[in-house]
DNA sequence: TAAGTGTATTAAGATATATAATACACTATA
DNA sequence: TATAGTGTATTATATATCTTAATACACTTA
């Protein structure tokens, strides 16, 4: 599946999560990493449906849950948009890095390992 | 739901995911732990069943994976037991690390932190 | 022989995910 | 005012995954 890019977010689905939850992470990503703006256009529901070749509903239920978290609004008859204020974006950074962090303290705990042996790990890790 | 301890093995389910994926995660924790010693008997698959109060069936779909894994050995009629070479415990237990540090990568990278701010956040981890 | 092992099979139900087809309300604009 | 483009809601269907249930069978040990 090659990337599809669209008002500043690259779209990449697979099969391995539902692509609702797919959607959502790379809308978070675009404004986390800021290539997405604030007060900015979102594509249509049926726009971004077609694009992924998914269903307008897969991408609403996307829509819908990226509104209750506060990084998008929606104005009936006029279109989605991201919100203009940078707190819900920087709020969804903090929450999303830390569940990350707790994910992976939880399997080296798990598996018995330290945090340094962990630092280890990370060090060795190609990052970009 | 309080935990479950038999075998050397601490079981605690929950509805986040599959059971049978939680058996076999917290089989391999114990092992890669050492609290789950090479060449041990295993409960049987009827007596896992009730203890955690799930069917059969799914106490095997996780023995089979562990099987499959190299982590579990079984003599029909006999029983299950856990291997008694070190190595797969030991591939395992890297496997699990370096796919938890891949997925924290992941996140990380879809959120534009370097690695530096990375390391910043397990330092204030509580670890244990 | 009996009890305890693992194993296989078939059926059923629950849930989550996704699609499909429609319909409706609202807004901007030609 | 019409039309096209927005979001939204509803209902039905399909599919896959997970889990339970009920049996049955093969093997091993005592």
């Amino acid at each position: 599946m090659e990337p599809i890019k669209v008002a500043g977010i690259t779209f990449r689905l697979d099969a391995t999560k539902p692509f609702y939850e797919q959607i959502v992470a790379q809308v978070c990503g675009a404004l986390a990493r800021g290539e997405l703006g604030l007060e900015e256009r979102m594509p249509s529901v049926r726009e971004l449906a077609q694009l992924l070749k998914v269903n307008p509903n897969t991408v609403m239920r996307a829509y819908q849950d990226l509104e209750r978290s506060g990084l998008l609004v929606t104005y009936r008859g006029q279109g989605t948009f991201t919100t203009n204020k940078p707190e819900p974006v920087e709020r969804i950074r903090r929450e999303l890095a830390h569940g990350a962090v707790q994910d992976l303290v939880g399997v080296m705990r798990q598996l018995g390992l330290s945090r340094e042996q962990t630092m280890t790990l990370i060090q060795e890790v190609d990052w970009e």
